[in-house]
DNA sequence: CTGGGTTAGTAACTCGGGTTACAAAGAAGT
DNA sequence: ACTTCTTTGTAACCCGAGTTACTAACCCAG
């Protein structure tokens, strides 16, 4: 077990003091060392199979290099994770790219989170992923400990997307294509600011065009399909919403997209895989993760991080809209 | 910056030595402090907001309490992670359940990981995730570091799933269903060891019945359905694959089950979600997760952990598979 | 041969906690 | 009053690096 060499063993066998052996195995700049002492060390780490403890390096610089990334793991449906996944990815990629090391502090709602148990110094920070505004969230900004927040997050110091113009986007496809039903389907999270700022992008997109909205629960507006006048097409909150609802309409004898348009949030693999492919509002996710990793890292070294207009959404056309049934002018949009 | 509230400040705001406020916090068992003693070091803690630092712990104990996780993310179709997704969350799921922290250890083929990189002191122990018999796979072992393989891992030390099993009884319930004419369609990796025992299983439901067994790469596979000699009944390496065989079939005007059965392994958001749902073989994750983390605990224990049998799989009805057309005596299994 | 500059190298301290071994004070026993 | 045990507490050293400040030897110029 104790086998562990240290930087003092490499020393011994090389004949020099540990200041040296870390000079050179370091390669200091501005320290001179002849170079026979250099090869000497180097040997003597090779021979040993000296590696180096990050740990003990952390504690010395006061970086660990790590990044925690605080997200939920406890919904029961799969496919609700599907999003949480992604973001995940996403903060992995950034990671990698940016040579930092991503810690995953996953909580549930039966254990909830302690900043003591998370800004113990494993991590030099935090991403707080889809956070409401909960306890954890205000605690950990208030405690100061470097935090960035993204998706759907908490709402300091948040890396943002233009919810709210990404669903007006939609709503106006839609529109464009004829309908006059349009129903919205409600984030199930009400005070999350995504879930208000989609809502928010469906209404003043309905305003403009002076019709009447109508929002649903995820819930209602699967029960509502069967009526006459249920809506022609839906923007829903996200993709596993907007799939849900395809899979409800086939059950009643709906098809999608002619009886029924809809258009979900995100573009996960579940709008690319559903039948027929989901028309979807894409959702920068590697765009936001790197945008949180370089906040934090302006927080890490004490510069208050710019504030950046929130990413830009974009409309991904597949096959899940159309003009309502009756309306002839347009058929299906472009590809 | 430099703010951080150490064991040192609390000791001398509370009056003691810091080895009594160490004790005392810890609540060191069989160490005996006069109950006033206790109180002042608890208030002079919690006045100056003392976090103990998790580093410096783990450099004095030894024990980070974080488990490293190493997975490729470099692939290129979203479905391909599908699979590795399932495989984090569930570790992430029993790490949480062992209050053990994650840390996501991604490498790309373009960023070959190093012995030195990974094994510093920030993680105890290694979980590599479906990897080959590679370079660093081998190195790793070699180097002694504690490490355990998941999934279609490296042979050492392998928690591993009935592979064979699985497709086995995949392969039977088809011809059970009448099918003589099955095709396999095979992983994309060969030398892998799941590649090779989900294949073997094939074969041997094939051999044992009697049949001649017939294998394809994902493209052949797909490519073969517009003969007229093609297999009425699929079994695939993973759902990704049995998936994009049915996108393929319908677009070659092939209705699933009715006119080809297909059968997927994994049993992932895909086969959920899929059109129809797909029939698979469960992948039991969270079962071989939770193995994992034990052996990788025996190992940092030093003891050389136990050897147990491969997890059982279970065979998924769902809605991918009928008896070929022309057959009558069962018409669809009983869900 | 004397002062200044370079080259080569080091002792001693820091980071923040955990642990071991021992000391001083008070209580109890005889 | 003198030992012995308990309670209460502490100094000093450990983990494995990184850093600061300083020395000794050598070279060159004046």
């Amino acid at each position: 077990m104790g086998k562990a060499v240290t930087i003092n063993d490499v020393a011994r066998e090389a004949g020099v003091s540990k200041t040296t052996a870390v000079f050179v195995l370091n390669n200091r700049p501005g320290f001179s060392a002849a170079e026979g002492t250099r090869i000497r060390v180097r040997e003597a780490a090779q021979k040993l199979g000296y590696r180096r403890s990050g740990l003990a390096r952390a504690l010395s610089t006061g970086r660990i290099y790590t990044v925690g990334v605080v997200l939920r793991i406890d919904s029961g449906r799969p496919q609700d994770w599907v999003y949480s996944k992604d973001v995940l990815a996403a903060m992995a990629r950034a990671c990698h790219k940016a040579r930092l090391r991503l810690t995953l502090i996953p909580f549930s709602s039966d254990a909830m989170l302690s900043v003591d148990d998370v800004a113990d110094q494993r991590v030099d920070g935090l991403i707080l992923v889809s956070h409401s505004a909960d306890a954890f969230a205000r605690q950990i900004y208030a405690s100061g400990f470097p935090t960035v927040s993204i998706g759907s997050g908490y709402a300091e110091r948040l890396v943002d997307i233009d919810q709210r113009g990404g669903v007006r986007e939609a709503t106006e496809h839609l529109l464009a294509l004829g309908h006059t039903k349009i129903g919205y389907v409600l984030g199930s999270n009400p005070g999350i600011r995504a879930v208000e700022e989609r809502r928010a992008g469906y209404m003043e997109a309905m305003q403009a065009a002076g019709l009447a909205p109508q929002c649903y629960t995820n819930h209602e507006a699967q029960a509502c399909l069967t009526q006459a006048e249920r809506p022609t097409a839906f923007v829903t909150y996200n993709d596993d919403f907007a799939w849900q609802l395809t899979v409800a309409a086939r059950q009643v004898g709906l098809r999608i997209p002619d009886d029924l348009s809809v258009i979900g949030f995100d573009n996960t693999v579940l709008a690319e895989t559903a039948v027929p492919p989901l028309t979807t509002i894409e959702n920068p996710l590697d765009a936001q993760a790197e945008r949180a990793l370089k906040v934090l890292q302006c927080l890490l070294q004490g510069k208050e991080s710019p504030t950046m207009a929130p990413l830009a959404t974009r409309l991904i056309h597949r096959q899940s809209t159309a003009a309502p049934s009756g309306f002839s002018p347009q058929k299906e949009p472009k590809q």
